[in-house]
DNA sequence: GAATCGGATGTAATCGATTTCATAAGGTGT
DNA sequence: ACACCTTATGAAATCGATTACATCCGATTC
């Protein structure tokens, strides 16, 4: 087996010192053609390595970004995934990903270690005080939290609410119920106070079901919706696999969507598109959101920490859009 | 703002030296109970944290597992991800999950740079010369490639197939189309070759279409089905996301699943048992995959290299089991 | 009471890169 | 031909931890 190769054994093969191997490898343009081309054939031969702990040592950076998020087996974002890492690594910069929902001082290790330059949060819950001891960037990306000393980008979740709630209004419906996520979410509480708050302003009948995010929390508000004596002719649920939860026992249950109720999700994930009925649901732009995330707080890594950035995201809060599919209808009669 | 804070500002507050802070937080038992007490108070009272990037230095490892995947947006890996996560968070390790569609020289560098003391791979398609000389343990899940140096976990995709097209035919199909998955892909040229022998032994017409493993691909297939002048009566799908999407695109053709084909996926992802109709399909038990890779890896890294592994990889692979759901019938007639 | 042992602690080497600073070589202007 | 500048390179300090080795001290043994 052959032993690691170190930058010593690079340099004495090519016949220069290691600071000329390392220059060479960093900034070419500062070593002559002849040695550059030295080091580059003996870096070739050796399959030499840069070893990443000692550089982020003597450098203090680890030209990586973290990203933290609540449950990795959560469809909704895989994407902003997916677009971090697009994004990152355009400026050469490495991803992590990691579960934010770790062992308390774990966590706290997090922002303090230096393996991360920058962390892009997803998880709107974790203890404030942790968050703010973090000595790096950060960002809040969908979730939030007004205790994080962090910006934060993502839809105007009250906004989408609002406009999902006028569309059932349009196509009739005075009785809508409200499938809302789990207790302590920032945006099940936001979606839910947005909703009742509509409901108070445009006069209609407000229910809510209490759930979280699941599938199979939203077939069992289905159930309890079908016991109802009488039932809301349309239900707006907090997330797109909800919606699809409670389609899906709607469909078990004979009662059919959106014939009989018309359901509407949160999110736009892929599936939203393909479900029978496809769901009528509020887009979000992930991987807008992704890469915008990213590109800020690159600039604040590597930025001076003075510089004022040129994306602020002290902005409202992006704009939501309604996609209007086939899960909801006016109502008949 | 408060500077980052070291080791020696810890033991210079405690009074101690800098090898005792190190021993009384890394051996506890090996510094006196006097002294543990002070390092601990002084390490409180700073929000010390340890230099991730020097220790792993000079220890030469990282603790942490690094995850890759081709595609990180991809339903299927996300319980993969989670199982990984909390079986490795137990022994103490970091997880970093990085998406192995990277630039080639940054690929290289993965397994070689320190940052990983052990490497899952979830994807049979890189360069087995770059895969091959990375220096640290290595487990296939899932995808493999017999050209990479490393054990494999993953069920027995053959079998698999064997036992869809069994249930096929045991419902009385005699013409079964297979949609494929991605070509190169090693467990869509498994699958589609275990598909064809399936034929050529059994005795059946078999068909294929080309496709990869998304719902878009899933309703093209549907739609070339359609356009067919005789139907095959059912359709063996090479992923679950490809089935939903050949079901979701039968609804708007106005053809029934199961009456007018029975349709069967792979995977048995969350959303299979949730569709309308439930998607029969071959599950994989991604959890306890997941889980035993990462056992196996952390005592490739930990254990003594001789050792020979408790776990043997080499067993043949898992078994695989049929969920039977809504979308296949018996044919009529 | 001397010799020996073991536990707690400190000193300094070490991990493998980057980077500061010094120096040598070569080119330019007068 | 001399002073001066630029460029290329090397020697050595540095990043912040861990750990091999040395030392000190009190306890145990004969």
């Amino acid at each position: 087996m052959s032993k690691r190769i170190r930058i010593k054994d690079v340099a004495t093969l090519a016949g220069v010192s290691t600071a000329t191997v390392s220059r060479a490898l960093s900034t070419p343009e500062s070593v002559g053609p002849a040695t550059r081309e030295k080091v580059m054939e003996a870096v070739k031969q050796t399959g030499y390595r840069i070893n990443a702990a000692a550089r982020d040592l003597r450098q203090r950076r680890s030209r990586s970004i973290l990203i933290l998020a609540p449950n990795l087996s959560n469809t909704f974002f895989s994407q902003i995934f997916a677009a971090v890492q697009d994004e990152a690594s355009k400026a050469g910069l490495t991803v992590q990903i990691s579960d934010s929902r770790i062992e308390g001082d774990r966590l706290v290790s997090l922002g303090h270690d230096g393996r991360a330059d920058g962390i892009i949060l997803l998880d709107g819950s974790l203890p404030a005080e942790v968050v703010n001891g973090w000595q790096v960037p950060l960002v809040q990306v969908s979730e939030w939290n007004d205790a994080y000393d962090a910006p934060r980008l993502g839809i105007d979740n009250r906004a989408a609410t609002q406009l999902a709630v006028a569309h059932l209004l349009d196509l009739g419906h005075r009785a809508i119920a409200h499938v809302s996520g789990p207790a302590g979410n920032v945006l099940a509480e936001t979606r839910r106070r947005a909703f009742l708050d509509a409901a108070a302003e445009r006069g209609f009948d407000p229910l809510v079901f209490d759930a979280d995010f699941t599938l199979a929390a939203g077939a069992q508000a289905a159930r309890d919706w079908a016991a109802l004596h009488t039932r809301p002719t349309a239900v707006f649920c907090a997330s797109d696999e909800c919606a699809l939860g409670f389609m899906s026992q709607c469909a078990h249950l004979g009662v059919h969507v959106p014939r009989d109720v018309s359901v509407m999700g949160f999110d736009d994930i892929d599936f939203a598109d393909h479900f029978v009925p496809s769901l009528t649901t509020i887009h979000q732009p992930r991987n807008k959101m992704g890469r915008a995330a990213t590109r800020y707080l690159i600039e604040r890594m590597t930025g001076a920490d003075s510089a004022p950035s040129a994306l602020d995201l002290t902005d409202p809060p992006i704009a939501p859009t309604l996609i209007e599919r086939s899960s909801t209808r006016a109502v008949t009669g």
